[in-house]
DNA sequence: TTCATAAATGAGTTACGACTCATTTAGTGG
DNA sequence: CCACTAAATGAGTCGTAACTCATTTATGAA
């Protein structure tokens, strides 16, 4: 299944802005890269003007401050790997063709690790942003706990009611998905490619069925 | 059981340094503090002088440049967080106290998850260090490496021996703890506190006991 | 073609941050 | 008390980065 990328997406997303001139649009592509590049902090907006082609006053016309632009770049990214984590499947999709929890885990993860593996440097400027910027934390939160919530939550109640699933507290098995998500993540960029993608994705697999899965005596 | 916090065994390091005089020495605390509150980059070494109570020259006299205050800081710091992350549990301790798998993991997450709590600031300088700064990764991971090798891999081959632990790699089983413990620390960042941390012990030990605990059809 | 409005320009301003160095102060052995 | 060295000082340099603004250029309706 090939996916979209951050990149390629937020291309898109800002083409459709009608308010957008090409000139401003190249100025958001650019920050975009430059952040990816070489972080927040270190991007300087004529460092953003010379890679957009434009002048800096140019980058100031839309945009008053550089937290500006960062916002700007942000939002449409997490409006794109919310969803985009928050698996969508619909009912009758767990009733047919979900009929264990290793091919739910699998159909997740598949996808999610190799998003994770086509967006590391995007993923890092949100993570950035999300960790080590207070103030968009909180409107973040704000933002994406419902989406989670209506998504998942579900899921999880529609497997623990066919008692394919142990009846742990919903945000706690999020959160471990979550978990596995992130380390995952962390071992990607912290050791030098190529991870094994597959293999981390049948111990995934095993391990987290193998957590999940219920037994009689287990319960919290 | 009380542990000591990074902050308190920064101090200490840097106290029983004979080279450093005393201004010195505050000037390294100062700058660990200022870090953890603003970030490095929002640091200037003016702040860091005033902050110490000494001139800005006096900063400059042992480290050269500023990015040399931050390695002199973030090394302790990182020696200090990665054996208390590498439990090192005697071959007796295991053998004796530790009959399931259930109690090793909750006499091992009971002290991480409060290290955590007690030390996020610091951890976030840590963290920020060695996600968002290439270079000091790879030294990094040279540092740990054998660390973790020779403590962990050989607790969980003593599991794997007397039957109590699936013989999944070492490396995933470590991967999977530390994501979990990573997972935590996420939450407790990003959440406004509190978290209820004796709720998510309970959680942890349950499910990965139930993970890793054998059975005989699940092997990877 | 003309006028009006928005977009774009880039030289300039201002502030601040990393780093230097001539000078002063503190410490120490004789 | 002196002489010598190391430690500390803080005013100053130099570069850079965010942000401004008077001016020019494109756009498009009448």
């Amino acid at each position: 299944m090939t996916q979209p990328k951050i990149r390629d997406y937020f291309q898109q997303t800002v083409a459709a802005d009608p308010d957008l001139t090409p000139k401003q649009q190249a100025i958001l592509q650019a920050s975009l890269d430059l952040f990816a590049e070489q972080g927040f902090d270190h991007t300087s907006t004529s460092d953003i003007a010379q890679r957009a082609g434009v002048a800096e006053g140019t980058v100031y016309r839309r945009y008053k401050t550089k937290n500006a632009i960062r916002e700007a770049v942000v939002a449409p990214i997490i409006d794109h790997i919310v969803p985009s984590l928050a698996a969508d499947f619909t009912r009758e999709e767990l009733e047919t063709k979900y009929t264990d929890l290793a091919s739910f885990f699998r159909s997740v993860f598949a996808n999610r690790l190799e998003f994770v593996n086509d967006n590391i440097k995007e993923l890092k400027v949100a993570l950035e942003m999300v960790f080590f910027t207070p103030g968009s934390r909180e409107a973040m939160i704000q933002h994406v706990g419902p989406i989670v919530v209506d998504n998942i939550m579900g899921i999880f109640d529609d497997f623990k009611a066919r008692h394919l699933m142990v009846d742990w507290p919903n945000d706690l098995i999020v959160q471990t998905m979550l978990s596995m998500l992130l380390g995952y993540f962390a071992r990607v960029v912290m050791a030098i490619p190529p991870i094994d993608t597959q293999r981390e994705l049948d111990y995934f697999v095993a391990m987290l069925t193998q957590a999940f899965t219920p037994k009689p005596e287990n319960q919290v």
